[in-house]
DNA sequence: CCGTTGCTATACGCACGAGGTATTACAGCC
DNA sequence: GGCTGTAATACCTCGTGCGTATAGCAACGG
């Protein structure tokens, strides 16, 4: 038998146990005695179970009354609660987002965005993800993701790219290297030095910008590696290992025999860090992330980062 | 605005989600199509927040949806769960009982009792709670416990008396007490040794039993002093202060100075340790309570110490 | 370009049941 | 015995949840 118990019953029986008088609670529940005496009835056929032992001032619970008192206020409370988080969800108050991200932004720029948001909106769950990029697309696509973090993006048809952070390049070297005695290194001094490049994969790629920067200086680059991310490249360049160029957010992973150089500031020799959505997603909390994103990108510390980046000295 | 959400709303919003069809959820519910599009709009409606997004290949949920989603199955669980503990709860295998007890019954058969009770029926709380006689006839009266424990009780209007087990008395007395030298101590021996008495209080009590048996032995008792209760008076006698007499299962509790000597058997010289409960309750609780403590009072343990008791040598 | 398919939304009628009023039944009390 | 306060029953009404039929609408295929 399939019970057809509603909320309307608990409600009634809730209010019922705490009058201990159907009549009462009838008035309290502005409909008149006899419905109500139905609906208990009902529920009491329905469960099988006797809820309310009939005196001659009124009603008391029964043992089973008793359990299902205290297991209906809950589900009545959880259900206003319910009510509640869906209508704050709406707002972008409260839910889940999923965030992916990948590469040097992680040393800087993310955590500070992220501890932003989540100060702003304390109820919304971020859950992180490192992906590549072309992870990244489907995920987007597939709204697994609702944002992704990226350094170089062509336009994606459906998806938009956003940036939010510009910064300087530096040029790791193993400390032995000559380049380290150089206080600033130009794009000329990279012309014979083997290059670690990242991330191998999908292009464009900072691969395809560092190319682009060697033939603006009418070199090409040598080769000497390609791996998937900043770290693994600067851990090989940390063992002797040719060199690397990095955004300067990257800088703060210190390794043993790893030095960082400033690269001399040409237009093409800055890196943005872009977040990247689905142009059709309206969803409040990807609206709370873009917001809350662009407000501290403008920060002064921010912004401070970026002019100190765009003219390292 | 009174939001009137039912739990029909949940279930239908729930199977829509899983389905992620309005269709085929409608099948799986066993309803056509356009009612069940219509309770999901009303629902939107009634909580002013989007919940699907309309697709032309079925219907996805909004990030409120999600939240939604998430909620009403756990509203739906717990709503599961209240009708089978309300089940339960009337099969007397689920919820709380309020039990009095007093006196030396704590110090043997009480937690047996409840020890077995509770390997059978482990989800009914067991709360226990001291009182004296008078305040468990009131609270039996008034529901504020289903079961108590006393010794002597004469029968009271309303209320059940039950025997459950029978104990042999000692005798208590200071370890420098000529009685202390004997094996086994007769009443005429209390003749001249003042002793203390308990429970003082309501009447009859220990103290009236215990002027029965000297009357049968033709003397009327020195009382040194009355006590509230068997622990206070041990602790009297334990200073060296005259005698006191005790069941059995009291003599399990030690202190300095304190010796117990068996009572020469009398048909008196026994104590009952009585459960007093409602007559009018038919709670199951109640009954699951007194069917498990009839099983273990006629148990060998049990029924060995009432051989015991009944002739010590 | 139009029919087909696979959805959701709308229109409209029916009938079940929640709720209303009036009344009964019953117990305690003055 | 009449009065009061309670729950239960009888009977009616109207709202609404559900059904059938159909209309929109987008994607797909000839």
């Amino acid at each position: 038998m399939r019970i057809n118990l509603e909320l309307r019953h608990l409600r009634y029986f809730v209010c019922v146990a705490e009058e201990r008088n159907i009549g009462r609670a009838a008035l309290r529940l502005h409909i008149s005695q006899p419905p109500l005496t139905r609906q208990i009835q009902q529920m009491e056929d329905q469960l099988g179970v006797q809820l309310l032992r009939r005196t001659n001032r009124g009603v008391e619970l029964t043992d089973a009354g008793k359990v299902l008192y205290n297991d209906a206020c809950d589900i009545l409370g959880m259900t206003e609660r319910a009510i509640e988080r869906s209508s704050k969800a709406a707002q972008g108050l409260l839910g889940r987002v999923d965030v992916a991200i990948f590469g040097s932004g992680i040393f800087w720029a993310i955590p500070r965005l992220m501890r932003a948001f989540r100060e702003s909106y304390p109820e919304v769950s971020v859950f992180l993800h490192n992906m590549i990029k072309e992870e990244q697309i489907d995920a987007l696509r597939q709204r697994r993701i609702t944002l992704a973090f990226n350094r170089l993006m062509r336009p994606i048809e459906g998806l938009i790219s956003e940036p939010l952070l510009t910064e300087a390049l530096y040029v790791a070297v193993p400390s032995n290297s000559h380049l380290a005695q150089h206080s600033v290194v130009t794009m000329s001094e990279l012309k014979d030095v083997p290059l670690v490049l990242y991330p191998s994969g999908a292009r464009p790629s900072f691969i395809d910008q560092v190319r682009d920067m060697c033939r603006a200086s009418s070199f090409t680059p040598l080769v000497a590696q390609e791996v998937g991310d900043v770290v693994h490249a600067l851990a090989l360049v940390a063992t002797g290992f040719s060199a690397t160029l990095v955004p300067r957010s990257a800088t703060v992973l210190a390794l043993p025999g790893l030095i960082y150089k400033p690269l001399h500031h040409l237009p093409q020799s800055r890196v943005d860090l872009c977040c990247i959505y689905r142009a059709d997603d309206d969803s409040p909390i990807l609206q709370a992330l873009l917001t809350s994103m662009r407000t501290v990108a403008k920060s002064p510390d921010f912004t401070e980062l970026n002019r100190m980046n765009q003219a390292p000295d």
